[in-house]
RNA sequence: GGGCGGGUAGCUCAGUCGGGAGAGCGUCGGCCUUACAAGCCGAAUGUCGCAGGUUCGAACCCUGUCCCGCCCA
């Protein structure tokens, strides 16, 4: 053996560094050439532009990566499609902070100085979540990289945008949207959060016009009243009846309402009586609507009273009002009670504002019509989810679908192509000279337009992103090579907002599903199955596991920029005593093969810090696997691999179980199923190529056996061959440490032609010829007796070092089939000197082993501990017994014989005969063992 | 209120042909055995939430029920 090339411990940061700098500048992430080759495109997600990598892409990311990978290795024609998002409503978020900072607000700049603001701060910012997408080893396609606002990107968002009005499938009209009064925009109802909240329900009461008596009303929003266009009661309701079709005068705006019966209103909640007030609550609209009611909008858009509300409370914020309202009611002897009430607030996603109910004039996207189609083609398999359950979510969606609302009140997106005229006429355009054209169609004469103040919301040019991206609405030779992509890799929780409109458009505008297969992943939370979340400080960042972290340096940075500053010493303090030394480097290899092996069916993934380490484990075992064999082939011939017939036992057995993986990664991978991947590969390289395979290989190797040099060599190549399959079917998890040593270990494996990278070596092949299940059945016997001897050893506490002699007992044909020709496999590895064939009985003192064609005598007359060694069998009889009671109560069953499968019965036959054989030899050994012990 | 998911070893989770309950981590014991102490060898550990049912046989299928979580209203 000699000095290996390689260091005593893997340390990542060098080598992915300069590995993924070479896989990019040699150009092989790029989708290239078709070719008659199949394609294969994933979509990804597009992170907002200015954001930063956090676990959920961390996850996804690594999935869509080992995909693409083993796509590529598979020859097929890939593209992953990478790029960002412009994040409308988060972005311009951002940059009007920046500007409070200095005391400026963007209507000081105005429009045109603060877009260029917007583009200045994404040319700042904007390259550090896809310098973070590299470090995690992403083979994204980066000279394609798209950005939502790039111009042809934009050019498709306009061109849907005018299809869709020309259809009827846009529309602009007054509703009742949510209002955000902090950022002065509408939002979807899907950018709403509803929670419960602690509030009050408060119990008013309105006189009757005719002064004859009154009503009492129960509301939690009292500050609306003053918008009050009805009260109304149940129809059926027998305590109202005599009101209905009466007036009440409604105080503070002593106005006159009438009295309504509204199917809508629960009799049993609150008074039975309620307040309607259709331009701020959503139901209210609706029974507005219904009884012809006035729609009074007592708010501006920052939501203080505006001119319609009495002279009083205008100008006041709603809280105030509220307050105020009250106060007045109260002392006008209005109020009647206050009762403690959880209610549903609502909040904007971004902003954590209360949202309003207002009414404005907005742009909606009709979506049934849609709809029909994009729930169809998930009915009829055209788009598959994975796991399939999720198309329920879908359907229940897609089902009840709203028109979407895509006007947004900001500055940063796409803006709205329509134009205005004079008189209010709508001209929808791809461009200004396009739209007068029109106007001059439709005036007769030139005459000024302006251009729609709003922005669409971004998931409108997200929903568009599969097919913008590559070139629609011209036919590019890449929309005909990549459409429909073949997998979208997201999380549940952007099914509405994302999935189901890029179905909905893609079906619209290119007459095909935008993917064949939606694979759902869970949401990374932390060990606690908490979200991670800024406010929580419990949000881990991918590059610091990567790179590692100390203790002052995460502080800081969980505890910078809180929006609640108050935290942060909570903050700090778990961070403390969960991250007493911080977080150590583990590499980038390790997190992803972390994220794989936490990808299971499930919807919460909870982030194990200890799991990860055991995996950066993994990977050093791998490492000195390799080093191990590089040890002894560098500087040595290694030949190829010969025929079947050449090759020893190890060697077959090893190459028949490296079919088994190939077929369990093919097979996992096709199912998505990254944590059985994950853990084949583990299994496959810790539990069997390093544990048996490569220690068997010692003695071989160190000419403890008398081998030609042929043998040798042969088993040199096997080693190598395995260990160099073993990388590329490891690549797509391990990008990095799998290069580098394939790099190594490929040349020696006489790889027929020099490859540059890993990236491009053929996936492996599986070869049946070298699956060979019953050398692997006796190679399963052989381990059975290696890991007896050595219980046997340590129950005995005898030390590793001391050699002994095994007595085998059996009959004479298993003995010459089953042990004989292992014996090499065996005495090493049970650290024996030898053995001998047991015909007579044992003798006094040997420690017993019974497997089931097999009794094995370790001779430690003297040193064994018979009353331990009683004990045991003891207890491993009873578990026999109880074993062997339950299969021949079965066996004794005639309903059993008569309707189970044959083979099962079968299986249970022999099982039966195993277990007596095992359970006779025990007690056999139990006896002895019982006379050992009473003799002492 | 409607819908969905989960409850399996101390922890995190696999276990979709219904036919002997698994992995990793942790724990305990023994080892610096010439690739690796980020390692090696060995061991212990279960009311598969609960109750019924179907079946020769149930962690798995059905019904009910409790608990936890998510989504929608």
């Amino acid at each position: 053996m000699s000095e290996s090339s390689l260091p005593k411990a893997y340390d990542p940061v060098g080598v992915e560094r300069r590995w993924y700098a070479h896989w990019e500048e040699s150009g092989y992430f790029a989708a290239g050439s078709k070719g008659d080759r199949p394609s294969y495109c994933i979509m990804i997600p597009p992170p907002n532009v200015t954001g930063t990598l956090h676990m959920g892409h961390a996850f996804q990311d690594t999935l869509m990566d080992a995909l693409i990978r083993q796509r590529r290795m598979r020859g097929e024609h890939t593209l992953w499609q990478t790029g960002t998002d412009h994040a409308g409503i988060a972005t311009q978020m951002v940059v009007e902070r920046q500007l409070a900072a200095e005391g400026k607000s963007r209507h000081d700049l105005g429009r045109e100085e603060f877009l260029k603001r917007v583009w200045r701060w994404k040319e700042e910012s904007g390259g550090s979540i896809v310098r973070q997408l590299r470090r995690l080893g992403a083979s994204c396609d980066w000279q394609r990289e798209a950005f939502t606002m790039d111009s042809h990107l934009s050019a498709a968002v306009q061109e849907v945008f005018v299809r869709l009005y020309q259809e009827g499938l846009i529309y602009r009209g007054s509703r009742l949207v949510n209002w955000d009064p902090v950022l002065h925009t509408a939002v979807s109802d899907l950018e709403v959060i509803s929670e419960e909240e602690e509030g009050f329900l408060w119990h008013l009461r309105y006189p009757l016009a005719d002064g004859s008596s009154s009503l009492v009303v129960a509301t939690t929003r009292p500050e609306t009243m003053l918008g009050d266009s009805a009260v109304a009661v149940h129809p059926e309701d027998e305590r109202y009846q005599h009101l209905i079709g009466k007036e009440v005068r409604l105080p503070l705006a002593e106005r006159l309402i009438p009295v309504i019966a509204d199917e809508s209103v629960k009799m049993d909640f609150g008074s039975g009586c309620v307040k309607i007030t259709p331009a701020h609550d959503f139901n209210d609209y609706e029974v507005g609507k219904r009884h012809n009611l006035p729609q009074i909008n007592i708010f501006t858009i920052d939501a203080t009273l505006n001119e319609q509300a009495p002279a009083a409370y205008q100008g006041m914020d709603r809280y105030v009002a509220r307050k105020q309202i009250i106060a007045d009611l109260e002392k006008m002897g209005l109020l009647v009670q206050v009762v403690a009430h959880r209610l549903m607030i609502p909040r904007g996603d971004r902003s954590k504002a209360v949202v309003e109910p207002y009414l404005t004039d907005q742009w909606f996207v009709r979506a049934a019509p849609l709809a029909t189609e994009a729930i169809r083609c998930v009915e009829d398999g055209r788009i598959r989810f994975v796991p399939d359950s999720w198309k329920k979510t879908y359907f229940e969606w897609m089902h009840n679908i709203q028109d979407w609302c895509i006007s947004r009140q900001i500055w940063w997106g796409h803006r709205i192509p329509a134009w205005y005229g004079s008189d209010g006429s709508i001209f929808v355009a791809r461009n200004k000279e396009e739209a007068q054209q029109q106007a001059l169609a439709h005036y007769g004469q030139e005459l000024p337009l302006t251009q729609d103040n709003d922005v669409l919301d971004t998931w409108f040019s997200s929903a568009l992103w599969p097919f913008s991206t590559l070139g629609w609405p011209e036919q590019t030779p890449e929309l005909r090579a990549f459409y429909p992509t073949d997998v979208l890799v997201t999380g549940f929780d952007i099914i509405f907002f994302w999935v189901a409109r890029m179905i909905m458009m893609g079906l619209k505008f290119t007459g095909d599903v935008p993917f064949r297969t939606v694979y759902i992943t869970g949401l990374v939370r932390d060990g606690e199955g908490n979200k991670m979340s800024k406010s929580k400080g419990n949000v881990l960042d991918p590059l610091d596991l990567i790179d590692g972290i100390d203790l002052e340096a995460l502080l800081e940075k969980r505890t910078r920029d809180l929006m609640q500053p108050q935290l942060a010493e909570k903050i700090a303090a778990a961070t403390r005593k969960e991250f007493a030394q911080g977080i150590p480097a583990f590499g980038t290899d390790a997190l992803r093969f972390t994220m794989a092996s936490l990808a299971t069916q499930g919807r919460d993934i909870k982030f194990d810090l200890n799991r990860m380490e055991g995996y950066r484990n993994f990977c050093n075992k791998l490492w000195n696997a390799a080093r191990f064999v590089l040890m002894n082939t560098e500087g040595q011939e290694n030949g190829a691999l010969p025929p079947d017939a050449a090759l020893s036992l190890v060697d077959r057995w090893i190459l028949s179980r490296l079919q088994g993986l190939l077929r369990t990664v093919d097979d996992s991978l096709s199912k998505y199923r990254f944590d059985e991947t994950a853990t084949a590969l583990y299994h496959f390289l810790w539990g069997e190529y390093c544990d048996w395979y490569l220690e068997w290989v010692k003695p071989r190797l160190y000419g403890q056996e008398t081998l030609t040099a042929e043998q040798q060599q042969n088993t040199r190549q096997t080693m190598l061959h395995v260990l160099e399959q073993a990388l590329r079917l490891l690549h797509p998890l391990m990008p990095f440490i799998t290069e580098e040593l394939w790099q190594k270990v490929a040349p020696l494996s006489g790889c027929p032609q020099p490859i540059g990278s890993l990236m491009l070596a053929s996936w492996p092949q599986s070869r049946s010829s070298w699956h060979n299940p019953e050398l692997e059945r006796h190679i399963a016997l052989v381990q059975e007796v290696v890991t007896a001897v050595r219980t046997l050893r340590s129950e005995n506490n005898i030390p590793p070092g001391q050699r002994l002699s095994l007595l085998v007992a059996a009959d004479p044909a298993t003995l010459e089939q089953s042990f004989r020709p292992y014996e090499g496999l065996i005495l090493p590895l049970a650290r024996l000197t030898g053995w001998q064939a047991l015909t007579d009985e044992a003798p006094v003192g040997c420690a017993v082993a019974v497997l089931a064609s097999i009794k094995l005598y370790l001779p430690l007359a003297g040193v064994i501990d018979a009353e331990a060694e009683y004990a045991r069998l003891n207890k491993e009889l009873l578990r026999l017994e109880s074993d062997w009671q339950r299969v021949t109560g079965k066996l004794n069953n005639p309903a059993f014989l008569a309707n189970a499968k044959a083979e099962v019965v079968a299986k249970e036959q022999k099982k039966e005969q195993e277990l007596a054989e095992k359970r006779l030899g025990m007690q056999e050994a139990l006896q002895r063992m019982d006379e050992l012990r009473r003799q002492r």
